[in-house]
DNA sequence: AACTATTTATAAGA
DNA sequence: TTCTTATAAATAGTT
């Protein structure tokens, strides 16, 4: 608009295209303020670089906030409480879910069954029966499972237990046989000498069955649940 | 800025102000856009005239709800995200429930039990035990309140049987006795008089049940469950 | 940032 | 509201 006509269109040099935008924006930012004045009007402007720069205008005596609440009211749309609205009818919908499952839960605990049907309550009847076969199968399974390690457990025991009795005895044959020294563990030799070859069974199963590897602390403590 | 400078104050002519504000409204929103063009740059001009009319420039590829995001990013004020986000979390809360809820439901009805240890399964079954234990016993005490009000049923239909059988006898011997136009319901006097006294009983128990007072339909219904 | 030739915006009028 | 037009204001290119 000045020295020569230009175009309007993307200036490519980019110090030119910061230049006129500065320019520009001041032009911008001055008309929306004569407007304001002349005209009694409100004027909020937000402006983003191409360098991702912000700059705002607003009127004096209004917030940005403000008049973008009355554009929001104006059309209606309202763009955050159309997202908002729908966010909280969302969260209605689940907890009106949740509320239904607990109520499956609580039925299925013999619970809050005040307002359901015969034939409901025979459904429901039915369908526990049948679940609860299913836990049970599911349980004797695990029983089962869990006997069979345990099986394997005694049979390695008992596998430690014959090579230990058969050290026991070469060491009685010949008291310098093999003879090491074993750190602070003395437990089987110390109790073994004074207790015989029988005692050592007991004892290896007993109290320190945690020291077999296989990590079979927990299972061996479920046991316990089987007896 | 033609044929005479002006005043940079409110025009006090309503019409020449809202004029002014027409012609003036569109060279800002003309050199927005100029700006977006020129400078690759988003703008976005909320107006509200003294009218408080609303009027808005939005640069193409852009929302004044991207930019205003924006801008309140910048400030770090954030008015509305803050609300926004607690509301996202309580969502994702609920359905992090939601999920715990159905897993509960699909245990209770013998799916879902890969993950469960020896302990959980004996206590879900000792839980759904002592539950179906309850819905049963409400099962059977819902049989003998419905058994209770079918006997009243029952009883209520003797009376009536009884005392229609003593009018059907009082006609018998006086045929002009209290004989009455009752409509088109013609049913049990016709059929009274050529089938005999238990007719009538067997003809208002099966298809005429409905007729007795209390909504009784639903409840003989039900009572089919039962024999 | 300042200058300035020129374009553009617009006030007043129609 | 739109058009016209004289004139003020904005600004592109330059320094």
């Amino acid at each position: 608009m000045a020295r020569g006509k230009i175009q309007i269109k993307r200036i490519e040099n980019t110090t030119n295209r910061q230049v006129t935008y500065s320019k520009r924006r001041n032009g911008l930012f001055k008309k929306a303020n004569e407007l304001t004045v002349l005209c009694d009007a409100k004027v909020s402007i937000i402006m983003l670089s191409s360098t991702e720069k912000l700059h705002e205008y607003i009127s004096p005596a209004t917030s940005t906030k403000q008049l973008f609440d009355l554009y929001q009211n104006a059309l209606g749309i309202d763009l955050w409480s159309s997202h908002y609205e729908k966010m909280q009818e969302h969260l209605k919908k689940l907890k009106e879910v949740n509320r239904n499952l607990r109520r499956q839960i609580s039925q299925r605990m013999g619970e809050s069954l005040d307002g359901v049907s015969f034939e409901d309550l025979r459904s429901l009847e039915e369908d526990m029966e049948s679940s609860l076969k299913t836990i049970r199968e599911r349980k004797y399974k695990m029983i089962g499972n869990q006997i069979d390690t345990h099986k394997k457990k005694v049979r390695n025991v008992e596998e430690i237990h014959r090579s230990l009795l058969h050290e026991f005895n070469a060491i009685g044959e010949d008291p310098h046989y093999g003879l090491v020294d074993n750190g602070g563990d003395y437990d089987h030799s110390i109790i073994g000498y004074s207790n015989g070859g029988r005692g050592i069974l007991a004892l290896r199963l007993q109290p320190n069955h945690h020291n077999l590897h296989t990590g079979a602390g927990s299972d061996l403590t479920t046991f316990a649940l089987l007896e």
